[in-house]
DNA sequence: CGGAAAGTGTAGCTACGACTACAATTCAGG
DNA sequence: CCTGAATTGTAGTCGTAGCTACACTTTCCG
């Protein structure tokens, strides 16, 4: 019933960190279909609708990569849009929407509770919020509720 | 001297929120040769040479993705290789590698300090390293010292 | 109500990072 | 020393995410 250690003279084993480095790859991937989500019903909450150019503005980046990011969330069953009207969340990317709004949340306020500045907070969290996995959100909410 | 608000109705101003996002996405692109850096670095200094086979098993990527991503960092002057020799890191990469490490260090040790089990702290500070800003590892750093 | 402006969509390009398949080189055992 | 295994390198393909340029709708005003 041994397993097999998890480190070795500093460096962790190779399945190991093989393994750490596939999952960032995997969560970078769907980075950017979770910002998107987030700000579409973001957009939807306060403005009443999503078009491309403003998910464009808001994202920094040209109308037609938007367009296109959001024909991939419609072709991973996230989200909706016809024709030259605005793009809406299927229940799958409400879903998403929901969890990734908490968790953004909890990792802002995780980086507040130990000091760090409000901007630095909010800019590191954007990048970071992909790469929290639930272990160590539930560690974040337990430290926050104490 | 009044300077536009960086929130309204709960979503930050579109230049604030595009420039985070802007940011991030930066982030992302330096994430890979920051991984290679410290992964060459480690080999270097525990294993005496850093051969694409290796890097690629840790990596968890195949031979040809490794070499590639080298040459990447060779055009970029970070590390310099010949045909059928390893890969050595330049006084650029060597820079790069220790300050990727001590980011890395610095953010496990601050996930545990606010309970998040070993394994997971290890698993997600591959990922959130590379969107820890200066200010927000000074603020870990800090903390940590209380 | 008819344009012009704004918004939307499409096409075609680049770069990156992943893969498989195959070619070339190095290196160890016999 | 030579030959086969392991390593290394290269070619070609895919998907994602950017971009600009151009075409097509919609919408808003005068
Ligand atoms: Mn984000
Ligand atoms: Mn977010
Ligand atoms: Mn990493
Ligand atoms: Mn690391």
């Amino acid at each position: 019933m041994s397993r097999p250690p998890e480190t070795t003279a500093g460096l962790p084993t190779e399945p190991t960190q093989a393994r750490r480095f596939g999952k960032t790859r995997t969560a970078q991937s769907t980075a950017i279909a979770e910002d998107y989500a987030e700000l579409i019903a973001d957009l939807l909450a306060s403005v009443g609708e999503a078009r491309p150019t403003d998910i464009a503005r808001r994202l920094g980046v040209s109308h037609a990569t938007a367009i296109k990011t959001v024909a991939r969330l419609k072709r991973e069953g996230l989200a909706t849009s016809r024709p030259y009207r605005g793009v809406f969340l299927t229940e799958a990317g409400e879903a998403l929407a929901a969890r990734v709004k908490s968790r953004h949340r909890l990792v802002v306020d995780l980086l507040r509770a130990v000091g760090v500045p409000a901007e630095a907070a909010e800019q590191d969290a954007e990048g970071i919020e992909h790469h929290v996995s639930d272990v160590t959100l539930a560690a974040f909410e337990k430290y926050l509720r104490k």
